[in-house]
DNA sequence: ATATAACCTAAAGCGAACTTTAAGTCAAGA
DNA sequence: TCTTGACTTAAAGTTCGCTTTAGGTTATAT
């Protein structure tokens, strides 16, 4: 039924002095204690802490997060507050989505660069390419360059 | 025909002290200098500092994009371990992208929580909802916290 | 009763990536 | 020539997100 920090931080795969850092920091509102002061998570604990994580990986500040968990704690009231954030949030990785494709095709031709350099022993081939030798995939990128100077 | 650091900073929307810095932290070997120390970037310059975006946006850290640009400096012979470092980081991206879109089921669905609270006035309206009612896409995304429980 | 392992807090420490500060130098225009 | 603004360095400071340390308490097994 209740789950001490460490066999909660197990399941998470964090250190548990990262859950009491976040607990000090007043992400974990909703975990109760033993009358001894130790901290006892419940099973529905899980789902907040779910979600701690998600908004973590989705690159929110830890502060953001404890402003989140503290509307929570306030009930009806604050739910446009939190839909707001979430928006927002949501949003931020569709940007971070958009900039992973482009740094991927980035990737992907200095992959083609060096592959091309390797087969050949040196970088210098590239000074001996014709523009019909370079795979169509990366034409954007490159002529993007030309634009940037 | 060359920017000052200023120039350059204002080109590439980041602040002066971070090229000084990374200059500082080997992240610029290409950078000639003036008879009076000023730093004079050349256009073609814009390539390495592209790379180095691009490297940075990709979560690398500024140790290993050291490594790369002494490797760079370093000539022919280092090909294989430029290549070996661009593939690790191709990787690295292609599993942010996926942890991405997990992030951003998880944040669609706590969209439509919210919106759906919003719209009942208040969060209890997901206490009375049937199973039906919660839109499919976020099945596969409730079926997985019963695992973890 | 005692040993031991896991828990507790407060405070200090750490690494990454910058930014700021202080003191001084360079370069272009009046 | 002098002023001014942008440049230079070295070193200290900042923020974030933890981790470690120190000293102590709780809970369980023998």
């Amino acid at each position: 039924m209740f789950y001490t920090i460490g066999e909660m931080a197990e399941r998470l795969n964090v250190a548990p002095s990262t859950l009491r850092y976040y607990d000090k920091e007043g992400l974990l509102p909703f975990v109760e204690r033993s009358s001894g002061g130790i901290r006892m998570f419940k099973d529905e604990d899980m789902e907040w802490l779910r979600l701690l994580g998600c908004l973590k990986k989705a690159g929110m500040p830890l502060k953001e997060i404890r402003s989140f968990m503290d509307w929570s704690r306030q009930g009806d009231a604050t739910i446009s507050q939190r839909l707001e954030l979430i928006e927002k949030q949501r949003q931020s990785v569709l940007d971070q989505q958009k900039q992973l494709e482009d740094t991927l095709l980035m990737l992907d031709y200095k992959r083609w660069y060096y592959q091309t350099a390797q087969e050949a022993g040196t970088c210098g081939i590239h000074d001996t390419l014709s523009p019909e030798q370079i795979p169509e995939q990366f034409r954007p990128l490159m002529a993007q360059w030309e634009k940037e100077s």
